[in-house]
DNA sequence: CAGATCTGTTCAGATATGCGAACAGTGGCT
DNA sequence: AGCCACTGTTCGCATATCTGAACAGATCTG
């Protein structure tokens, strides 16, 4: 069977499931059987066998009705066990420890998944400890410095459909965007001047582990802490954090 | 079909990938196909297609060479989703922000599976703080305050088939721990002396929203901090957020 | 209260997966 | 080198899933 065939994936049952668990991700809330029927176009007597092998198995829950459908806590502690397992963000841990240490601020390793961003790890502010917890959630590619550094490393960035607008400074223009991109190349950081969150600027830079480009770190400053001396430091710093990164891991794969 | 029949959970590619999943989370590392073979005990040719799949779909990564596996990404960001949906722990977010406030020490949210506490929300102390992201990961039941006020709940208590101990305080007698539970009982709450990690002692109450107690939250407190007062106040501050969550949670739910 | 229109559930035939065995690489050992 | 033990990979038949249509239960409506 050849792998790029118009069957699809191999095993029609786990894509399935795999695809009812991304569903659920994706939406995030609680479905009926049909509802999940008319979303993912799967025989109706398909899905109620399927979910029930799920719910058996704690990977979709069900209200006390039994009607309803989520996902289930096997889920979170199989996707936490993503971050444990992963030998990168195992060894970039110290050095963004220190990082967050030198900076005062909030740092965040990033890591490319189809046109969008996972946040892997975060280490909050010294300052405003708010326990947003992101690990684990998307961000989008066009208007964080994560997603703009590791973009930049591409030499045919995929892009979403629509560079949706998250604030007044996001760049929605697909030509800008590749301007953007080229200024990052040329300096070797990417910027992001309150583009995805009012108030938020964040300076990121690649991990240079494989070509191109999978993983990137960032600081967050607040727009009011961003003093010129933090404009020029926190790059420099940032880029201190890579090498040190890169020399661990370097030394781990020998 | 019966539930509890002798055939298994319906679906059978769909349990084994599920299984499949687990089987990454507990070992969290990378193993070849006929590691994954002898730890399971499908066939090759089965895990060989199944693997494929799940390669093909991103649930499961290979490394450069392709001969080893590991979790993939999109197991994240689904797992990442159970907390996102979860209306009781949306809920029970800004009391566990005020919690933290008032205490000013880390506080958890904790929920019971099968024979051990999930941690869904973590907000860290005050003074120090770590990066000591928790989320998603299991602690022990029978050593932590979660787990205790969680077990006090129940009738008959499931407990794993070994008190692991943990550290020198650590409850590791079956009929000891059943003591403990009688008194968690008695108190309305459960304590944690350095049972599960020397120098660090919880306070934890259940949630009661179904019965048996599926959720709990706690306060976790250095040892050096625990005064006198403290271990008056703690308590009764962990019950008055409970009443605001359970408080919510009706008007929620009607 | 009957009819309509949604739900979730079951069932037997069409169809795709699962299985063992044989094949093909790879590295280690004498 | 040559053999051996071990991997990952492919392939055809037995077998279990998938499916569409029919059934049943609930809710709504006039």
């Amino acid at each position: 069977m050849d792998s790029s065939d118009t069957t699809g994936p191999g095993v029609k049952s786990a894509t399935r499931t795999v695809a009812l668990l991304d569903f659920f991700a994706r939406q995030g809330g609680m479905y009926s059987l049909s509802a999940i029927q008319q979303e993912l176009g799967y025989p109706k007597s398909s899905l109620y066998a399927l979910l029930r092998t799920l719910v058996q198995l704690g990977w979709v829950e069900t209200d006390p009705t039994g009607t309803l459908y989520r996902i289930g806590m096997r889920a979170l502690l199989v996707g936490a066990s993503y971050i444990d397992g992963d030998p990168v963000v195992g060894m970039a841990h110290e050095t963004l420890e220190w990082l967050a240490e030198v900076t005062g601020e909030t740092v965040h390793f990033g890591r490319l998944d189809d046109v969008e961003v996972v946040d892997l790890s975060s280490r909050p502010s010294r300052h405003d400890l708010r326990p947003v917890v992101r690990v684990g959630r998307r961000v989008p590619v066009h208007s964080t410095a994560l997603g703009k550094a590791l973009l930049a490393d591409r030499p045919t960035p995929r892009l979403p459909d629509e560079l949706e607008r998250q604030t007044e400074n996001t760049i929605t223009d697909r030509r800008a965007l590749a301007e953007e991109l080229r200024r990052v190349r040329e300096r070797g950081y990417a910027a992001d001047r309150e583009e995805n969150s009012t108030g938020i600027c964040c300076f990121a830079v690649v991990l240079r582990l494989q070509r191109p480009a999978r993983d990137a770190i960032s600081v967050s400053v607040p727009a009011t802490r961003l003093t010129k001396a933090a404009e020029r430091e926190i790059p420099a710093l940032l880029m201190r954090a890579r090498e040190r990164i890169e020399y661990s891991a370097h030394h781990l794969l020998h």
